[in-house]
RNA sequence: GGUACCAUAGCUCAGUUGGUAGAGCAACGGACUGAAAAUCCGUGUGUCCCUGGUUCGAUUCCAGGUGGUACCA
């Protein structure tokens, strides 16, 4: 499995087509964002001519309406390479979310899903008697939790405590981040460039986004805002531009802006990773020679 | 050409009764286990326009220069 990563805007897709033809091998996508059929501009979705004919898996296969996780993806990606495997000896796996793109390395553990309800009550106990109530909830539920958590992050301690609430246990003892094995080789690529023709790339991309109707996509889509799938940039913006709180220019550098910093994140996160081997975006070849060597 | 005002961080600007400076935005760094394009944490990055003068010490006061803005010719 050749997995491909890099910062959004870099060149990912291009790379992976290229890759895809060489080692006849469809292309899966490690992207949350493009997974959802209704995105398509915003995301940089490849369209069918980009694409050359190679088999993209895992892409606007789902709706904005269903629910998805990391965890579901981990499981996608595995029932696909049981499949593909047969009839390909390399397949690509190619994509910019993090999580997503860790949860199939290395696996991610075994956990329930968190009961909507559940989510719900505790969201507006969040609301209503603040952080530090849930806070207290974790100290008492998983003490040991407690000490790790980022306390001033309420994702992660509304989490821990959902987990402890479904399972009854303490969410420490769930958190195992045991390495799963693989029955297949996995080689890293990451993608990297200069940092300001980097943000020259992401500028441009969003231009173009703009051009190629992300405006009425976005308008389309302004009734599902509250969705966690609409939480993504190039959307919210522009709802904040619908609401009458800024201009339509002031949106669309907010844009530009949030995928600048979403291209840090995602490098951030990858650095950190020492299995990645990195590359230029336009070296293809000295890519394909790279994975070739590998291979052998 | 004359007069007035201005020149401080990438940008917009505060400020220092003379002891080399700080806000917002931008930027930069980091964390990350089922919401992850999410969520959260941290950091001031500076020839205070230039050259002289006064002073123990000038970004601050004075003179000249340069650039900008406004008004008058």
């Amino acid at each position: 499995m050749v997995v491909i990563v890099g910062p959004t805007g870099i060149g990912k897709t291009a790379l992976s087509i290229h890759l895809a033809r060489h080692f006849q091998s469809p292309v899966i996508s490690a992207d949350s964002r493009q997974i959802y059929k209704e995105l398509r501009i915003g995301t940089a979705t490849p369209s069918e001519s980009e694409m050359e004919g190679i088999a993209h898996y895992l892409i606007g296969t789902k709706s904005i309406l269903d629910y998805y996780n990391a965890y579901e993806f981990e499981q996608d990606v595995l029932s696909l390479t049981q499949k593909l495997f047969v009839q390909h000896k390399t397949l690509i796996l190619t994509g910019g979310s993090m999580m997503y793109v860790d949860a199939f390395c290395n696996g991610i553990d075994l956990l329930p899903t968190v009961d909507p309800k559940l989510r719900l009550e505790l969201q507006e106990q969040l609301e209503t008697e603040g952080l530090q109530s849930i806070r207290r909830q974790l100290k008492l539920l998983d003490p040991v939790f407690y000490e790790q958590v980022d306390l001033k992050n309420p994702k992660r301690v509304v989490h821990a405590v959902e987990m402890c609430l479904m399972t009854g246990r303490p969410y420490s003892q769930l958190r195992t981040s045991p390495k799963h094995k693989r029955p297949f080789r996995i080689i890293k690529i990451g993608l990297e460039m200069e940092r300001a023709a980097l943000y020259q790339r992401i500028n441009d991309r969003v231009d173009e986004m703009i051009s190629a109707g992300l405006i009425d996509e976005a308008r389309e889509l302004y009734p599902y805002r509250h969705l966690n799938a609409l939480n993504t940039v190039g959307y919210k913006e522009l709802f904040q531009h619908f609401d009458g709180l800024i201009s339509l220019d002031k949106a669309i550098e907010l844009i530009k802006r949030d995928s600048r910093r979403y291209s840090k994140k995602q490098l951030s996160w990858f650095k950190r990773d020492e299995e990645i081997y990195w590359f230029s975006p336009e070296n293809t070849e000295e890519v394909i020679k790279f994975v070739r060597g590998k291979i052998k």
